[in-house]
DNA sequence: CTGTTAGCGCGTTCAA
DNA sequence: TTGAACGCGCTAACAG
């Protein structure tokens, strides 16, 4: 069964597909109140509803939007997406969904596919391998194809995009500091990837704090991990013999392994080491012990990228940086160092 | 900066666009071996990419598949969703995701705007809402616009569509009965909205396996929950005065709610009562107590779906459902029952 | 008030 | 071996 295009109304009225198109846009100040009736019946009555492929290859709108994140099955970015999506359909949008995996080269090759769907714009998660040239590489292709982008948790002034996200620095400095007010001194940190900015930015902020305190930095109680929980496990025999009195986790996932690990080995998070992660997904209330952390607003900083992106959509309003504080939440995962 | 045209190809290698085409296509058997090789030089020096928009328009295949699921913050469905993402972006299609949260309207809603957007196919997950009467208005709606489509968590065999589902009765069947060759006889259970086939399917299996071992079914040992962590917790303070010696979530999200709600109440997991769970999300085995539940397998499933779909696409397979088959994972949660 | 004409970017006859 | 012409479904000048 074929769709009902324009000229099939036209047809039924006996009228132009000029007329029905007039009509059926809204632009019908000037066609008889009767054939706008007629029009509108039919076009009705035949269920009629515009080829988003023909309106768009005239138009050159599609109201579609890309979404590159580097993997849809991690809560952190799912949450996002669901902040993005929820607030794009309100207004109509639709989100095409790409999985980096975070390897570059899917990135460029998504890049490029949604610019051939005819996007109206993306919002990108860089994947985790597209730092400096290729990071550049990503941007400029953006650039090239005049693509309106907003870029989640990267801040990037330079270029000419809208950026979202939290204060790394500070977010790791504010869960440092705690962990010193807790007269922890030997703090251990697993980090991400340490190439995009947004990690090395946590990892100044465990410094910074350190230095602040008159407190060395070591980097044998540094752990470059992947975000994911595994890594968080393997950390801990490397860290163990530095014998840190708390972990500081770049993010929750990597926290459980590491909690996982201790607890394989004996030792009681938080009576006998001090955890926090990062990111304050869900599950992280419900561990066994709750988890101290800092939170990031992952719905809210989806649905403010998609605000973002659709104002420049409709009113080329320029680049803006959403900055959002973090948030310390304080759980049963830390505790007052008390030497034995 | 507007993009290279297949006429801004002919102009510049001084053809018509016709011969662009023909190379451009790989047809081109019959075209000078030179003209072809300047063609696709210039292409390649232009950075020519194909408009999907005016191919669409004529082939009437654009490589876009959309996915309607209940909420993508829900990590089964982000699991699933990365099956078919995987596949199909493999395979060179694009995903259109659309969130239902649940709710009939918003389905057909967006069942409307991807048949607009003239995909070739659909992967639904029908929402909460939509059984019975509404189930059929969705499945009718894609009838009539003779869309390919895979559903998935919903076996169906009378209408015309691909499905791909577990076997959603035997698998509670299977905890049910695994439960009570650990003693237990007062078995509660917190189901999903009694709506869907594949929750009513769930709740029977736990029925079938009472009946089969001669213990009455209470119809008080019944709480009908919505999935969510909240209505998993709610649940206990209902279900605790009928003394069940076990409780079947069916899906992991109620049971940690329960989990949690139990342990408020000062009762041990599994000592005082045991607790299942159904799914066998990532974080089931993680928890304090790991999660005895039904496992299945969200990314299998999720790619099964797409390959079921492509297949329909490219070579027009008629309908198959594909059912796995639950596997038990036996952790910690659940215990021998000993009356004290 | 309404129809004719001309494309958007591309694939595909049909002639030449 | 190639090009002109047509059309996919629709919008947008421009006439009338």
């Amino acid at each position: 069964m074929t769709r009902t295009t324009i000229k099939d109304i036209a047809n039924a009225a006996g009228v132009s597909v000029t007329t029905v198109s007039l009509v059926l846009n809204g632009k019908s100040n000037r066609i008889s109140a009767k054939n706008r009736r007629l029009i509108k019946d039919i076009a009705q009555k035949m269920n009629y509803r515009p080829n988003k492929l023909a309106v768009g290859l005239i138009k050159k709108i599609t109201n579609t939007i890309g979404l590159i994140i580097p993997d849809i099955s991690n809560v952190f970015f799912s949450e996002i997406t669901k902040g993005i999506e929820d607030f794009a359909h309100k207004k109509s949008y639709n989100l095409i969904l790409c999985n980096s995996n975070d390897n570059h080269a899917l990135e460029i090759e998504s890049i490029n596919m949604l610019i051939d769907q005819s996007i109206d714009g993306l919002i990108i998660i860089m994947s985790a391998e597209s730092y400096g040239t290729k990071e550049q590489a990503s941007l400029s292709l953006l650039k090239k194809a005049s693509l309106p982008t907003v870029i989640i948790d990267c801040f990037n002034e330079t270029d000419n995009f809208s950026t979202v996200s939290i204060n790394n620095t500070k977010a790791s400095y504010m869960a440092v500091e705690y962990l010193i007010s807790l007269n922890h001194k030997r703090i251990a940190c697993i980090t991400g990837p340490l190439g995009p900015q947004t990690n090395t930015d946590r990892l100044n902020g465990y410094i910074k704090a350190l230095q602040k305190h008159a407190i060395p930095y070591r980097k044998e109680l540094i752990y470059e991990g992947n975000f994911r929980y595994q890594s968080g496990y393997n950390a801990i025999s490397v860290l163990l013999p530095q014998r840190p009195t708390a972990i500081l986790c770049l993010n929750d996932m990597m926290a459980y392994g590491a909690i996982k690990a201790l607890k394989e080995q004996g030792i009681n998070v938080p009576n006998d080491i001090s955890v926090m992660g990062f990111d304050d997904i869900f599950f992280s209330q419900i561990l066994e012990v709750p988890l101290s952390t800092i939170s990031q607003p992952a719905y809210t900083m989806g649905k403010k990228a998609a605000e973002l992106l659709l104002d420049d959509l409709t009113e080329h309003t320029p680049p803006k940086h959403i900055i959002f504080e973090p948030v310390i939440k304080i759980r049963q995962s830390t505790k007052k160092y008390q030497p034995k």
